[in-house]
RNA sequence: GGGUCCGUAGCCUAGUUUGGAUAAGGCGCUGGCCUUCGGAGCCGGAGAGCGGGGGUUCAAAUCCCCUCGGACCCGCCA
């Protein structure tokens, strides 16, 4: 019989098999939960009810007693995957499962299930929006930001298997300040066709005119603020420093480009203020404004959507903001905002007040608030009339709800308290139900060691080159390991093993903690890596190869514990999946496909498959390994990385 | 100053949502394995009692309080 959660079906064999014996012996007492967990050691069985400690308390007697009773009258033959059971420790009711069913079933049903085996369908379907990625379209993917667009895409495969209906979409940010300093510089170069791939020189002329435009504002500001002694200047003073050796940086990286546009943009006294000026007319969608910076956005969009593709992450919509402002929508937004009560002007600007939303409707306890913490407001718009990122957002995220019934935004932590007001202005619009519904998926940085990756600065180590770099490095191996294949598919498993390295570096460590970048973190190729999981399918693929595939199995004959923890660990494989697509874990993912390939790897050493006697334990065994290797290349799938059949 | 998060062997991490039986891996160190099907491998050893203190509980790395250290936020940036 097929399963599509052997293990599960296991645990629910205990589960009614103590339940039965609990009501039959105290029908008084009611018992909401018989949670299971998993022993620490096989000699306790495969999963231990602790309720005995529960009940014990509740009807003061001793759960070694309670357990031993519930244990007597237990009828074992209603649950064929129970083997037995028994009292241990203070009261512990541990099971044992029935081995040859589960082998039989696990197996089995991994063969019929194939690639969708693990993959339990959600009972409760629903249309989600999974924003990701969203950088700055100024410039290329930074390894700093790349755990966005791995996380992001493993959620969204996640929750496709789950079998959500899931949208991806990229916000494209070109309404930001800094499409309007990339798009000036650009010009004032004369709209240069890139001399490398679009995003990387479009990133460099935004880092260069970033850097020549802060220090203009700085030196402009310093020379103001004639007494020099005050809190305010020093700063300046610190932050001028900065800027300036950060120019002399960029200008012996990028003489040619550095002088070229220092000398372009040298008549322009007030650099800042013909940015701001760009910006502005961007917003309200002037006709000159839009070709300009429309066309910085292409250029560098061709670039990052390379990136993307070369990386195996895919998009369902390319959302522009501009389309909100130009639409009309943010201006909608503005004016029911003002109606609601919870903003107020501050002369020119506009600000909400996200702390009384959340105290009229009682919200600081759910956000994980204290109570008399203040909620900083939300500047909504600007003196010079325009808007900011998180007003702009408020519309965008209405119209991800239009779509789908849930919206998870992947998004750093360091907005999260943008993310929360932008919560809190959902509230404030009456949308409670969507404001529920939103998700900000948070995750930590990836710094280089000592300090922050920053475009603007230009202090980053690009996903290109990083992508580059272990692909190098994985075509090194191949290429001593494997001299034999030929060229194409050096190629093709390089790409896959040294992708697959970089994003399993990313999405196994848990998302909230912090990642220092360095080379050979992110790029390993041994034990507890993508190419060791990747290296075990291939062992398994290269057993499928060798041994013929017979239909004389014996599921019985699997007696080794080696094979055992093998097998239930296959069996496991579902609740695994349910418990971190509900939980939006990946980590789980990478986690699991880990410990599958360790105690492959240790069966594969200590017993043979091919050579082994009776014939129908080498079929059984065969099996086995056509079956490690489906959940291998499941497992993987889920978190974006392939499975080579050799490498 | 206010807030959020993190703190597990020399280093990197899992386990914390849902409290349970000797705290789990990897790197590094160290002793073995040409044993057949791929050594990107396998088997073993040393090494932490979970930042510190208190509390709740039959039971705490997990929950609560205090405290120390680090990161981030508190922008008319995104």
């Amino acid at each position: 019989m097929v399963s599509v959660n052997p293990f599960g079906d296991f645990r629910e064999n205990c589960r009614d098999a103590l339940r039965e014996s609990i009501t039959q012996l105290f029908p008084s007492i009611s018992v909401e939960s018989f949670l299971l967990d998993i022993p620490p050691n096989p000699e306790f069985g495969e999963l231990a009810s602790t309720i005995c400690f529960e009940l014990g308390r509740q009807m003061e007697k001793k759960p070694k007693k309670m357990a031993k009773q519930i244990v007597d009258i237990m009828e074992m033959d209603n649950f064929p995957l129970i083997k037995a059971v028994t009292v241990a420790g203070q009261g512990y009711v541990n099971f044992y499962a029935n081995f040859t069913a589960l082998s039989k079933t696990t197996i089995e049903s991994i063969h019929s299930l194939d690639t969708t085996y693990g993959f339990v369908k959600t009972n409760k379907p629903k249309r989600i929006i999974v924003e990701h990625t969203s950088s700055n379209p100024m410039s290329p993917i930074h390894i700093g930001q790349a755990r966005n667009p791995i996380l992001g895409d493993s959620l969204a495969r996640l929750l496709t298997a789950r079998g959500h209906t899931v949208f991806r979409h990229f916000y494209i940010d070109d309404v930001g300040r800094q499409s309007a300093v990339a798009a000036y510089g650009y010009q004032k170069l004369g709209k240069p066709s890139p001399k490398e791939k679009p995003d990387h020189y479009i990133g460099l002329i935004y880092t260069l005119t970033s850097c020549l435009i802060e220090i203009n504002r700085l030196k402009k500001e310093t020379e103001k603020s004639i007494e020099g002694a005050s809190e305010t200047t020093q700063l300046m003073q610190r932050q001028l420093d900065e800027w300036l050796s950060i120019a002399a940086e960029l200008e012996a990286k990028h003489p040619k480009l550095f002088n070229q546009l220092l000398e372009k943009t040298m008549k322009d006294k007030d650099k800042q203020t013909l940015v701001n000026n760009l910006n502005r007319a961007y917003e309200i969608g002037k006709e000159k404004a839009r070709v300009l910076v429309r066309e910085v956005c292409h250029l560098s969009l061709e670039g990052i959507r390379e990136t993307l593709i070369n990386a195996e992450i895919f998009f369902d919509s390319w959302d522009w903001e501009s389309e909100f402002a130009w639409n009309s929508d943010v201006s909608k937004i503005l004016n029911a905002l003002k109606k609601t009560g919870y903003v107020y002007q501050e002369g020119p600007v506009l600000e909400f007040d996200a702390n009384k939303v959340a105290e009229d409707f009682r919200l600081k306890e759910k956000l994980g608030m204290k109570d008399d913490y203040e909620i900083p407001s939300l500047t909504l718009v600007r003196s010079d009339g325009t808007t900011l990122y998180t007003t702009r957002d408020i519309p965008y995220t209405l119209w991800k709800f239009r779509i789908a019934e849930e919206v998870i935004n992947v998004v750093g932590m360091e907005q999260k308290l943008s993310q929360q007001q932008l919560k809190l202005a959902l509230w404030g619009l009456g949308y409670a139900e969507k404001a529920k519904n939103l998700t900000h998926f948070s995750y930590n940085l990836v710094t280089l060691p000592g300090y922050k990756m920053s475009s603007r600065k230009g202090r980053y180590i690009s996903f290109d080159e990083v992508i580059e770099e272990a692909v190098k490095r994985a075509r090194e191996e191949v290429e001593t390991r494997s001299p034999q294949l030929p060229e194409a598919e050096k190629q093709k498993i390089s790409k896959i093993v040294g992708i697959g390295a970089l994003k399993y570096a990313l999405v196994e460590v848990d998302p909230i903690k912090p990642v220092v970048f360095t080379w050979d973190r992110v790029i390993n190729f041994e034990r507890n890596s993508a190419p060791y999981i990747q290296y075990s399918h291939a062992r398994a693929c290269s057993i499928l190869k060798k041994a013929t595939k017979s239909k004389r199995l014996n599921f019985s004959l699997l007696v080794e514990p080696m094979e055992r923890d093998l097998i239930l660990t296959l069996a496991r494989f579902p609740e695994v999946f349910i418990n971190s697509a509900d939980n939006l874990k990946p980590s789980a993912i990478s986690d699991y496909a880990n410990l599958l390939a360790d105690k492959f790897n240790s069966f594969y050493n200590a017993l043979s498959v091919i050579g082994a006697k009776p014939k129908a334990l080498s079929n059984t065994r065969r099996a086995l390994v056509e079956a490690v290797s489906i959940v291998i290349r499941n497992s993987l799938n889920l978190i974006g990385i392939k499975a080579p059949l050799r490498m």
